[in-house]
DNA sequence: GCCGTTACGGTTGAC
DNA sequence: AGGTCAACCGTAACG
């Protein structure tokens, strides 16, 4: 077979990303969307074996396995925390107390917090924070104590992280729908300023979930802002993972908002803690929806909408209602392979959770 | 043909 | 402010 290079798709629509050997859209270096993870356990829970799924969803069969084998195992969909690096000074005891001396005495210089994290026996000389270091816990992790902020306040009354990693990290996705429905003017990777709140950063992506699941919001202002407006702390990382997640929403069940939140903010919201529990997150992976022609995970104008299938797993009890995908990709042997050749006898129930994958829109194969 | 594993090129974000 | 580096990503290829 030919050697294939993976294609540089990229839209008018401002998306873009690559295309693998099946067919489908992703970004390098970035995680595949949560709709997408999603349908793949989704599916797999159904009994559509891996290499079905690969090629339903045209995604690598490492990717497939990779995902069912992290779900299996954490129970998350959802990706690792992606990049930042573990505190080596920074802990978050040291950020405790760090906090609490400047409660005490807000005038406190950091060299004199520095002393008595030593004095205190918090740290001992090798892995005392520097002046720096400690002026930028002061900056960037407690602030402004007359103001508490909401992660810090809520941070505080445990000792647990309460939230996963990255709740609020907007992508600036370019053909992301703005709060308002319309699209994002600004090109890839120059941050918008459209909106009331700043991205930070751009991502151009043919991933953008947004356009695929019809998800605004990536760009809905409040919903990035979440319930904090801070996103959880890096030191946290080591605690994070399914056991520090609340529970109190989730009752195992996930239903459209918790889906929709998932798609927003993949791991930080509450509401998706009963089944991404695993996320150590970082905010910043998701990006949308595949858009690209070769892609076309998912057409653009949909709302994600939980109607389908629940998702449980194992090793939880947690389940979740997954919504459709509607990904109007070119299932032309697909369509051939169930028709012909399933792999096993397939249920209604996996026809249907198929041909929901299928039969959405015409195969573009615009590509 | 299926699937687990891993090299690779990439992104991310705390330090 | 900007570079570093270790975390992660998905694909492609191998066995």
């Amino acid at each position: 077979m030919a050697i294939h290079f993976p294609m540089f798709v990229f839209h008018s629509e401002q998306t873009y990303g690559e295309v693998n050997q099946l067919g489908g859209v992703f970004v390098n270096g970035r995680p595949l969307p949560n709709a997408i993870r999603l349908r793949i356990v989704e599916l797999a829970q159904l009994g559509i074996r891996p290499c079905d799924i690969s090629r339903q969803l045209r995604v690598s069969h490492g990717c497939v396995s990779k995902i069912l084998a992290r779900y299996n195992e954490t129970g998350s969909i959802l990706p690792g925390a992606i990049g930042g690096s573990k505190p080596r000074v920074t802990t978050p005891n040291v950020v405790k107390n760090i906090r609490e001396y400047k409660q005490a005495d807000p005038g406190i210089f950091a060299w004199e917090i520095r002393d008595r994290l030593l004095a205190d026996g918090v740290c001992d000389k090798y892995n005392v924070p520097s002046v720096s270091s400690i002026s930028r816990i002061l900056r960037n992790k407690i602030g402004n104590l007359s103001q508490p902020n909401h992660y810090e306040s809520g941070k505080q009354a445990s000792p647990q992280p309460a939230l996963p990693y990255n709740h609020i990290y907007p992508y600036s996705y370019p053909n992301a729908m703005s709060p308002t429905g319309t699209k994002m003017g600004s090109p890839p990777g120059v941050p918008s300023s459209a909106g009331p709140v700043s991205i930070s950063r751009g991502w151009p992506s043919a991933h953008t979930v947004s356009s695929i699941l019809g998800i605004r919001a990536f760009m809905d202002p409040t919903a990035i802002a979440g319930a904090e407006g801070y996103p959880p702390k890096m030191e946290d990382w080591g605690s994070v993972n399914r056991a520090t997640f609340p529970s109190a929403h989730g009752v195992n069940g996930i239903d459209k908002s918790a889906i929709e939140a998932d798609l927003k903010y993949p791991q930080s919201s509450s509401t998706l803690s009963s089944y991404v529990p695993a996320c150590a997150y970082s905010p910043s992976n998701q990006y949308g929806v595949y858009t690209g022609p070769a892609g076309s995970y998912v057409s653009p104008g949909h709302h994600w909408q939980a109607q389908g299938t629940s998702l449980s797993h194992p090793s939880s009890g947690m389940s979740m209602h997954a919504g459709e995908l509607h990904s109007p990709m070119a299932f032309k042997h697909t369509a051939r392979d169930v028709d012909r050749k399933p792999p096993s006898p397939l249920s209604k129930q996996q026809h249907e959770a198929l041909s929901s994958v299928h039969g959405l829109s015409h195969p573009t194969s615009s590509s």
